[in-house]
DNA sequence: GGTGATAATGCAACTTGATTGCGGTATTGG
DNA sequence: CCAATACCGCAATCAAGTTGCATTATCACC
């Protein structure tokens, strides 16, 4: 059952890839967000997560570099929500930026994936050209954000008639 | 030289129609933002630019709520930056949310359609699509968000060779 | 043209996500 | 095994934005 293999695992192994250490608070994040890699987290709840799943809880600003590291050396990809706060997730494989759905009630955050993914795909063709046009003009490492706020079907239908 | 006319300006207008009062604070900042309706501009970027153009500066905190309600009202848009601050902006007459382009570098705020010199209808048009098609879905109040970020053109150009 | 309700102002104190400084600890390359 | 240094953790600090509250200015109505 033990780990007998002299392969290291793919984490460590994408650590240390982009020139980071193999410390175990780093093997935590980047393992849990890539076993979570479909939706984006804040820092907070990120450091609640981890706590949730082991005792001893890495420190606030360690987890604050720790993503910051992760992000410079693009293992992670950040954005910013409506609250102004960050969100990371691990970096997609392949795309710029993967379309979002905000919730402004139950504020998850969701890809905006299958039928709803159909619905953009002329708006991220569209954008695909003007990125090219950009890309023409002289700009560089380009890369867009996408994003759509509003209330989730969810949080839209249970109370239709209740208050202001 | 008075003013003997009756029919107000058209900034009193506006704040009137939207259940604002007519203060000079209001029509300050409304009519500055109305007369660089073209970008976006930050809290701290809005009050040095009205403290520029006059004496009295308005208060941090009445300047914050003003913005706020402006923006309640639908008379501005508010988008955030990737340094995590707001940005608002006089609402564009037709457009739900104007694609942005921002640069990492001189992190200067233009509208795509500035950026790329040529319309952006088609990709707008897209975007009230995609919106259409989420709102049969039952996701209610949407509005989208999309920028994109890179280097413009100035600021791509000069050191090709330079650095890392 | 006054007058009362209340929206808007201004000041101080506070909140919160994120950053900085720095001594101590653990990882890594030799 | 050892030195160099990346990383950790604690405390203090920062900046954008918010809240409470007393004061002032607009507005709706008579």
């Amino acid at each position: 059952m033990a780990s007998l293999l002299p392969t290291t695992n793919p984490i460590d192994a994408l650590l240390s890839a982009h020139g980071l250490r193999r410390t175990s608070a780093a093997r935590q994040v980047l393992g849990w967000l890539l076993a979570h890699a479909d939706t984006s987290y804040t820092h907070a709840q990120l450091q609640a997560a981890l706590q949730a799943e082991q005792a001893p809880a890495l420190d606030r600003v360690t987890l604050y570099r720790l993503i910051d590291r992760l992000t410079q050396v693009g293992l992670l990809l950040c954005r910013v929500d409506v609250h102004r706060v960050r969100r990371y997730q691990a970096m997609p494989p392949s795309v710029q930026a993967a379309p979002h759905f905000e919730c402004q009630s139950c504020h998850r955050d969701q890809p905006l994936a299958g039928a709803l993914r159909t619905d953009t795909a002329d708006l991220e063709k569209a954008a695909l050209n003007a990125l090219q046009a950009l890309r023409a003009l002289g700009y560089q490492g380009l890369s867009l954000e996408f994003s759509v706020r509003g209330l989730c079907a969810d949080c839209a239908k249970p109370a239709p008639g209740a208050l202001a």
